[in-house]
DNA sequence: CGTTTGCTTGAATTCTGTCAAAGCAGGTGG
DNA sequence: CCACCTGCTTTGACAGAATTCAAGCAAACG
């Protein structure tokens, strides 16, 4: 049940792991499941644990005061789940990230990380190739919302992560996109005629 | 002349840099003076420099078909300026970064910074911070540019950075919070009549 | 000075959002 | 097996926010 986190560290890493690392990753994250709809977190909480997701998916929204949901970001497996900013430095989360779909992953604690992985030299590459990865793609996601047109983010989207159209239904698209699911629709028509 | 880095990296360090830190940082970073309306770094070429700022502003902008500048980032004293992706990853840079006032900046290149500098641990920690708190950033202005009214994020803006707003022309922040500089005025003077 | 640069204002236009209704599965329970 | 939800998508009419285009003006610059 740890193959695919440890399959996808070695990549990260591009050095093979030892068999000490090996034992501390399986000792060391344990699996959870959670239900379709229900929450890995809660606005106003802390998060207080970090997961790599072995199946299923989960999306990450905030709710304006009208209730309506905003879509920041979807997650799928061999993806990490969780607030890094609220996890990291202990503040409350403005987000809910809830289960999209039955689901497992492999979770830490805050404090199990820090005792156990936080001075561990491969994690440290690992949690610095994160954070610039994760800048450089949000950096381009700003780019984009402010340049492109809603039919070139979708477009955009269809080249870089074409599983979210097929695994999330069209209004959460939308709304991660920056647009409504009445305009997702109309440009997915559009498009289909143009051709 | 390296005051003003010491002290920045006294101060995201949360630890005293030791003399030899420090001698190593005045070897190291060199300043460069950059005229106004003079590039950093051209769309198409990899970033090969990074660099503090001492004194003056930069603009950070890709330009569209058309011939339209959209501002990015925008940059001031006590701030690094380069693209890290390009500077990282060696990879062409979609971005020019121009000197919007004269200005100085201490630079280091890719070469000496893989030499010196990579494998000091202070050095390391202060790339993690970066990374880290850029990404924090990133995604609150992603979260913003989908949630908020051009109202809202000029409301923002005042919090965040007022002095974006009395150092650089309103133009320019316009483009920097993805509006027209018609909306900005526009805004502004609603704004004021509100009150 | 004349020229550039930045800011404002108005009018027309475009894009996207809102609201409302209807259609279309897929799944559930009777 | 059918009727009925429920969640998702589509469509139309309309409204609203922001852009575009154009003009005018003031201040700064060389």
């Amino acid at each position: 049940m740890h193959e695919s986190l440890l399959q996808y560290l070695h990549q990260m890493l591009d050095h093979p792991l030892s068999e000490d690392e090996i034992g501390l990753i399986r000792e060391t994250f344990v699996l959870k499941k959670i239900r379709k709809h229900k929450l890995f977190l809660e606005e106003g909480a802390v998060c207080k644990l970090a997961g790599f997701i072995v199946k299923g998916a989960l999306k990450q929204y905030s709710v304006d005061e009208t209730g309506k949901e905003n879509i920041l970001n979807l997650y799928i497996e061999n993806w990490w789940v969780g607030d890094r900013e609220s996890f990291i430095n202990n503040t409350p989360s403005p987000y809910f990230i809830e289960a999209f779909e039955d689901t497992e992953v492999l979770i830490i604690s805050k404090e199990v990380y820090i005792e156990r992985l936080q001075n561990q030299g491969f994690i440290r590459k690992l949690s610095q190739k994160l954070s610039t990865n994760q800048a450089f793609k949000l950096l381009k996601r700003v780019h984009s919302s402010k340049t492109l047109s809603a039919e070139e983010r979708l477009s955009e989207l269809e080249k870089t992560y074409p599983e979210f159209l097929q695994r999330f239904p069209q209004h959460i698209v939308a709304s991660y996109l920056g647009m409504t699911k009445e305009t997702l629709s109309r440009i997915r028509n559009n498009f289909a005629k143009n051709r």
